[in-house]
DNA sequence: CTTGCGGATTAGACTCATTCTAACTGATTA
DNA sequence: TAATCAGTTAGAATGAGTCTAATCCGCAAG
């Protein structure tokens, strides 16, 4: 079920919005709160859904706009995969993500430091990256990992 | 310019073709040809575009359906960024790639064993991957490294 | 031959995620 | 009060990709 954020969550909202200059809307608390509920690389329709139950008027346009905002002011990350709908994601931390083959689950992978300086490293010369996705896809005999 | 198959190239795609029991047609080749002969990853317009100035007749549809047929035996692989149209790329060996944030331009970049065994690395027990896909994304101040 | 079969090709209709547009809202400022 | 401006909204538009139904073509059987 969908809580109220957290005074921490609110704050880090917030403070992400303000900072590049965009204001805190109920539509925007109530979609940071859907992604903040059930950590499960939702698409934007199934935000979409979620977010409707606790505020029926809300737009799908409006939750393409927050989504877009987030990412643009670094509180969320996009997951793509193929060309399946962007799923979104507000693990911040550097992780990889594991697609499972069967039931289209999205699992995050820790990505360890060492890991991603010798995945920089491979770079030629006068190549400069920003953003290293990495993407496996395969099975998991896993328990729920994702959620929250 | 769009040269002709060698031997060896012909070969190649029939080999593959055969082995997942499928036929050679003149589609199919001039496809092939088309992708081997510039290798900057093309996306499916690109391709229909440079094929039919060599078979005018050629319809997208056949240039879709060629194109996964390649994917399906091995010959090609597809090469997605985000949610930009696919792009093809007939490199088989072991690669990532990185996008040049300004050109758009996508070049390989070489993976070494040992950086592959280190990203497999990572993966929980459980976890069992059958593809592995790196993207790069940011500035090459490059020569052009992806034509042939 | 010529007939029939099956894979391949074709044009065009269709889907569906995403983007765009133009009107509206509501808070803040002049 | 009026003007402004970011944000929201519904619905139209876009465009990559897929689907469909008709046709084509090479080949094996009659």
């Amino acid at each position: 079920m969908i809580q109220n954020l957290t005074e921490h969550d609110r704050e880090h909202l917030q403070e992400a919005l303000v900072k590049s200059g965009q204001k805190v809307t109920p539509q925007r608390e109530a979609v940071f709160t859907v992604l903040l509920a059930q950590r499960d690389h939702p698409t934007v329709d199934e935000v979409f859904n979620r977010a409707r139950e606790v505020m029926p008027g809300l737009s799908l346009a409006t939750v393409y706009n927050c989504l877009e905002t987030f990412v643009g002011c670094g509180l969320v990350r996009q997951v793509n995969h193929e060309r399946e709908s962007t799923r979104y994601c507000p693990n911040l931390a550097p992780h990889a993500h594991f697609r499972d083959k069967e039931t289209g689950q999205v699992h995050d992978i820790e990505l360890p430091p060492e890991v991603m300086k010798s995945l920089r490293s491979i770079l030629p010369p006068g190549f400069d990256s920003e953003v290293i996705e990495i993407s496996f896809h395969g099975r998991a005999q896993a328990k729920d990992s994702t959620s929250n």
